[in-house]
DNA sequence: GTCGCCTATGTCCAATATGACATATTTCGC
DNA sequence: GCGAAATATGTCATATTGGACATAGGCGAC
């Protein structure tokens, strides 16, 4: 297929390539939860570094510790969001943050 | 103050460092916000770089072209999931992410 | 054992994010 | 300039996420 009419196809909002976009949206969706999963440990492996409990993270947070158990647990309730607000709070830097990431792509291949 | 004394107290819930807790929320809102902006310019790029309109990018994430545009915007009624996801499905690689997060931190120490 | 402290889980309802839609504005080829 | 396509902005009802609370389970010190 020409890489112009691909182009085209593509802005009127179809996957072209090999598969359904029922089946794409799946795979994306498997991708993220893999992505917030990864965070969430960090949140844990960080928190416990720092020697804090969940309830003091919850506090910092202007949260509650279930919110932050639920959120290392990557409950489905808990959006990326405070993931990441709780990273930024303990302290990660964009270094760690990127390290979580690189680790859910690569749980991912194996 | 003893090491062990800061952790007592930070496991309590209490910011023990330099600044109020109020302030150090702020701080971290911020560097939020630097977060979602440059991963929304990160949606932007990738988009155009694919020759995708916002209608089509949209109706990939079962979404529409109104909050493509909001999220572009990182106006701030979008949540980093969406963001992420749109990032996924575009077909960002951690690589992707983990460089427009850096570009956050870096922008932020300028 | 049992007493503290930490974490997990479930349920409220208030707050926020959502897609859809209507409509305005910009952009670009002609 | 015009017209069409793309993007921006505002609003709304509905769905999802939020903190709070109660309570159960776990785990080490005594």
């Amino acid at each position: 297929m020409k890489h112009i009419k691909k182009q085209r196809l593509e802005r009127a909002g179809w996957v072209v390539g090999d598969s359904a976009q029922f089946l794409q949206l799946s795979v994306e969706e498997n991708r993220f939860i893999e992505l917030k999963l990864a965070l969430a440990t960090g949140v844990r492996e960080l928190r416990e570094r720092r020697g804090l409990t969940q309830a003091a993270l919850a506090h910092r947070l202007g949260s509650s510790q279930s919110r932050v158990a639920k959120m290392e647990a990557a409950d489905r309730s808990v959006s990326l969001d405070l993931i990441m607000r709780s990273l930024l709070t303990i302290g990660a830097t964009a270094t760690d943050i990127a390290k979580w990431i690189k680790r859910a792509e690569t749980a991912r291949a194996a």
